[in-house]
RNA sequence: GCUGAAGUGGUGGAAUUGGUAGACACGUUGGACUUAAAAUCCAAUGGCCAUUAUGGCCGUGCGGGUUCAAGUCCCGCCUUCAGUACCA
């Protein structure tokens, strides 16, 4: 019998699938276990082989928490809003609705064939009204929500509007927007209702503010970082200018302190709790304010040193801050206005990233310094970010590198407060061992003494506290897109009202053009149908817009992480999911995702929001966890092994320093087209070259002359090929790395008359060069293709065995068949070509040493998720079981759940050969014995000097004390010491000797 | 720039607490089987030197250090990759 794979695995693919193999239940006697997989953006690419890493090593610890009797959820979905449906939709017309089903269908199928243990019944799409109803709905309760920083918690909006009602907003301690203004509870009865609202709006989660975004208005639309390239659209290369736009906005900052408290509760990598530690960003000083001279204005700044407050020298404003156009001096407007401009032009990433260049400009005006009453200059520069604390720093030159380097370069005075510390060469950074100077009553404290009382005299004066300050900026939330989640939001004398929830969803209307409006709008703006009609409670026409009962609609639309926020928790629901985003049982029985893997790529967006969210939804009592995911693992990215071949461009000719020339290829043949390529690493081979040039016919007059003379002289020339690399798609290569010539000559139609310089065997080679696998760079591998040629079984030991879950790494097609003749070994050990050879013999000592050692080692692989180094064990466990002939159905048993989670079609069938008509996926994790794996001796290494010189064999229950003089007694050792008396012996049972002299 | 991660044979990688560096594979070379190819099986395979089996020297990005012993720990560098707030 065979091991034929297709079969095999199309059959058990269909039997899971028809007996519901996977399905979870939401009330079991076995534990929970939840793994879940970041789900895919369906792209209309199609799954590439790097894309299951995650899913496989997921789907291996699911059937592992199954054998070891575990309740299992794994289920998967799709984000299924984007850019990319978007993108094809504005190109092609198309709905994204219908190439994203259509793209959804194609991940299916290839996730289908790899033979995943997904509970499919529970599937999302992030896109589909059902799914979306509650992320609207969830948007709905941020808006009705305000954050209590007394109770350290949010509530409902209701309970600030009591506080209000009763005592005004004075003693309301709350996260809010900078400019609120105090009022009493008069005042706020008094307010008119917009009054009221536009106040509350600076309290809510969710609220409108301006925010400065990357717009392009060519495109007529905002763009991300990565969309800009240079200062440009990526797209176009159009202008990007910085602008401000009213957009909703997610009140994240006032979750930042429990954001970071909560990493030290979750088991995740401690580089990805560290960056969003970094990007949470908390940082602990002072708040000052300084009273700008001639005007009626102060500048806020926070300060992780006020301890240096006597060395400032200058203060600096980021380009954007409003204050810039009000105090500038007539004499510094023009020069002012053109920095602003520039900057404008400039992202932040470009700001912060170039440190090298220094620029800014003085705008004229002068701040007060608060306790020495003298003035400060006022400058601008684009290193300060406007969106980055209040916009404004205090510049201390001799404590910051770059307010150093600011005032170095603009030749501003640097004073030194710090008591005999050399400044003349850069900026004291340091917080330890500072000595303060030169400060009034600061003078002799330290950093933290200082501190302490600059703070309590700012206080003082009422131009400064206490503060601490979190990088971590409230989030974007509105997308000037088509694609996305509508919000369920109407405008009533141009403030946000909320549908009610009961009409929820609001669903996505339909446009002729996915492009913004000639106004500059987003696309939803061009709906026919978008008006809310507060009657009827029903979507309008836009037309019937009247501002009494039919009201205006939003047109912007969620972002990407809107809907993968709270996914998670659909999956655990499966019956009452038209009622509830989840029901209070199916939340309280998987409570959060006991492992989450997914790409590093997100620590900071996704599961930071996810985590916001769901802290969130703990809050007002909708879910009872307060983090997601318990434990999370970040796979590495599979790399594409690109293939190029060399086209040669010129070749150069050199005999002594004053005869150098070069021939452009272009001079040699009659036709331009022709391309003349080199395989790989023969590009320098004098020979071929030269025969090149030889048989090559040059096209002008000029051209043969020196041809002519070039080539009666051929011996006293070397010749270089100056190569381009051209990617050649990875299809057309073998495993040798020889080009199928042929097929790169049908490529493409300037490659079919290519003249090709071969190797002496015929074969032309390529260049390999490791890249992000992608469709521009032709070295995208099929995971369709990998199913058909070796199967999935093979495709799922292959990635697992190409290195650690975590590391980036390269697919190379050839190296699948090492996998793959071990899945025949292992099928050989069950088979022969009579059928199965499986006994009821005992099994012998080895056979027994060799299972257990397996388990054991599977076993700790598995838990470490050390997936690659597990791949390993089975190739040797089959390696000795064959060499020990064993057919023992006692070992042979057991082997096959062991290999189950890894290649689980040819464990099912081998499994049922055996006469199971139970599936293997439940059957127990065999248990590991320790008595069939105890060594009685152990090899030695006896080093000398550290050197292994021989190894030696030796009771492992021997002393010390006789191992050092049965290895000194050793003949060997006497050789090796050539009768030197070693000064020390040390002896580490079971591991070493080492002998020293 | 900032933050995070990674550098070990021709290639992917192994060495889990400092204790035999290169497990397991790929590739390559040689051999068996075959009319031939494929498949399968066997052997060799870090580099250099020497050779009669035996051996010797070097070797985990670079430079130092700690230790009886360093891929592993410490200090200082170099290189590559990722994230950097509207790609998902």
């Amino acid at each position: 019998m065979r091991y034929n794979f297709n079969d095999i695995e199309k059959k058990w693919q269909k039997e899971w699938a028809k007996r519901g193999t996977f399905k979870a239940s939401n009330s079991s006697d076995k534990p929970k276990y939840y793994v879940l997989d970041m789900f895919p953006y369906p792209s209309g690419a199609g799954l590439h082989v790097g894309h299951p890493l995650g899913y496989i090593a997921s789907d291996i610890y699911a059937r592992y928490k199954r054998h070891k009797g575990f309740n299992v959820l794994h289920p998967m979905g799709y984000d299924s809003f984007g850019l990319p449906a978007e993108q094809y939709a504005i190109q092609t017309g198309q709905h994204p609705a219908v190439t994203t089903e259509e793209n959804i269908k194609t991940y299916r199928r290839q996730l289908d064939q790899i033979g995943f243990s997904f509970d499919w019944s529970r599937e999302v799409r992030t896109s589909d009204p059902k799914y979306y109803k509650w992320t609207q709905w969830i948007f709905i309760q941020l808006f009705e929500s305000w954050y209590n920083k007394d109770t350290d918690k949010a509530e409902a909006i209701e309970t600030l509007i009591e506080k209000f009602e009763t005592d005004g907003n004075t003693s309301v301690n709350a996260a809010c927007d900078d400019d609120v203004v105090a009022f009493s509870a008069e005042e706020w009865t008094a307010f008119s209702s917009e009054q009221q609202q536009e106040t509350l709006l600076k309290y809510r989660l969710t609220y409108l503010a301006e925010t400065e975004v990357n717009w392009c208005p060519a495109l007529g639309t905002v763009l991300a970082n990565d969309e800009i390239v240079n200062g440009v659209s990526e797209r176009g290369g159009h202008p990007v200018i910085r602008k401000k736009m009213t957009q909703w906005s997610m009140r994240i900052s006032a979750y930042a302190e429990r954001l970071l408290q909560g990493l030290d509760t979750i088991d995740w990598t401690d580089s990805l709790k560290e960056s969003q530690r970094n990007w949470i960003g908390k940082s602990v000083g002072a708040a000052v304010s300084f009273n700008v001279k001639d005007h009626d204005a102060t500048i806020e700044v926070f300060t992780t040193r006020p301890d240096t407050i006597f060395g400032v020298s200058f203060m600096t404003l980021a380009p954007e801050h409003e204050l810039v156009s009000k105090i500038t001096t007539e004499a510094q407007k023009a020069e002012v206005e053109a920095y602003v401009e520039a900057t404008a032009k400039r992202s932040e990433r470009d700001r912060m990233a170039d440190v090298k260049t220094i620029s800014g400009v003085f705008t004229g005006a002068y701040a007060e310094h608060p306790f020495t009453k003298e003035p400060i200059p006022i400058w601008i520069g684009d290193y300060v970010l406007a969106s980055y604390g209040t916009g404004a720093v205090m510049a201390v030159p001799c404590g910051d590198q770059r307010d150093y380097d600011f005032a170095k370069h603009f030749n501003i005075p640097i004073p030194n407060i710090f008591d005999g510390l050399d400044i003349s060469e850069e900026a004291f950074t340091s917080k330890e061992n500072v000595k303060i100077g030169n400060s009034d009553f600061l003078n002799g404290l330290n950093f933290k003494k200082a501190t302490k009382r600059v703070i309590y005299e700012l206080e003082q004066l009422g131009q400064g506290e206490g503060k601490t300050n979190y990088r971590l900026r409230d989030a974007v939330f509105s997308r000037q897109r088509y694609w996305g989640e509508p919000f369920p939001v109407y405008y009533v004398n141009g403030m946000p009202q909320m549908i009610d929830e009961k009409h929820l969803p609001l669903t996505l209307p339909e446009v002729e053009k996915y492009l913004p409006t000639e106004e500059g709008e987003p696309p939803l703006g061009r709906a026919e149908v978008w008006a809310w009609d507060t009657q009827k409670n029903k979507v309008v026409s836009s037309s019937a817009v009247d501002n009494e009962t039919i009201f205006p609609l939003e047109l912007n639309t969620m972002p990407g992480w809107a809907g993968s926020s709270w996914y998670f928790f659909r999956y655990m629901e499966d019956a009452k999911r038209d009622e509830t985003f989840a029901s209070e049982e199916a939340l309280k029985y998987w409570e959060n995702v006991d492992l989450y893997i997914g790409g590093s790529e997100h620590a900071t967006g996704h599961l930071l929001y996810a985590r916001f969210w769901v802290k969130f939804l703990y809050d007002r009592g909708f879910v009872s966890i307060d983090e997601p995911f318990k434990k999370l693992i970040n796979q590495g990215m599979i790399l594409g092994t690109s293939a190029f071949v060399y086209k040669i461009t010129r070749l150069h000719f050199s005999k002594d320093e004053n005869d150098e020339f070069e021939f452009s290829m272009n001079f040699f043949s009659l036709n331009k087209k022709i391309n003349h390529f080199i395989s790989a690493g023969i590009e320098y081979n004098q020979k071929n070259l030269k025969e090149l040039f030889i048989k090559s016919r040059p096209k002008t007059e000029k051209a043969l002359e020196l041809y002519e003379r070039v080539k009666s002289d051929l011996d006293k020339y070397s010749i270089k090929a100056a190569i381009i690399p051209i990617h050649a798609d990875v299809s057309m290569v073998n495993s040798s790395d020889e080009l199928n010539i042929e097929d790169f000559k049908n490529w493409r139609i300037e490659f079919k008359d290519s003249i090709f310089i071969t190797e002496e065997d015929g074969t032309f080679k390529v260049k390999r060069d490791v890249e992000k696998m992608s469709k521009s760079k032709y070295n995208v591998v099929n995971p369709d293709d990998i199913v058909a040629d070796y199967g999935a079984d093979s495709l799922r030991l292959y990635e697992m065995f190409l290195g650690p879950l975590e590391q980036y790494k390269p697919w190379n097609t050839a190296g699948i068949t090492g996998v793959h003749s071990f899945l025949k070994k292992l099928w050989k050990l069950y088979n022969d070509d009579n059928g199965s050879k499986v006994t009821d013999n005992e099994p012998t000592k080895d056979n027994l040493k060799t299972l257990h050692k397996t388990i054991k080692k599977v076993e700790e692989d598995i838990e470490n998720f050390s997936f690659n180094t597990s791949v390993s064990t089975f190739m040797i466990a089959v390696n000795e079981l064959t060499a020990q002939k064993c057919s023992s159905r006692a070992i042979l048993e057991p082997l096959l759940i062991l290999i189950s989670p890894y290649a689980p079609h040819i464990a099912e069938e081998l499994w049922e050969q055996l006469g199971h008509t139970q599936s293997i996926a439940t059957a127990p994790f065999p248990k590991f014995e320790e008595k069939y794996v105890i060594e009685s001796t152990k090899n030695y290494p006896i080093s000398f000097n550290g050197k292994m010189r021989f190894t030696l064999e030796l009771p492992l229950d021997m002393s010390k004390e006789d191992i050092e003089k049965t290895v000194l007694a050793y003949e060997k050792t006497q050789e090796q010491l050539q009768g030197r008396t070693p000064k020390k012996v040390i002896v580490v049972p079971g591991k070493i000797v080492n002998i020293v002299g």
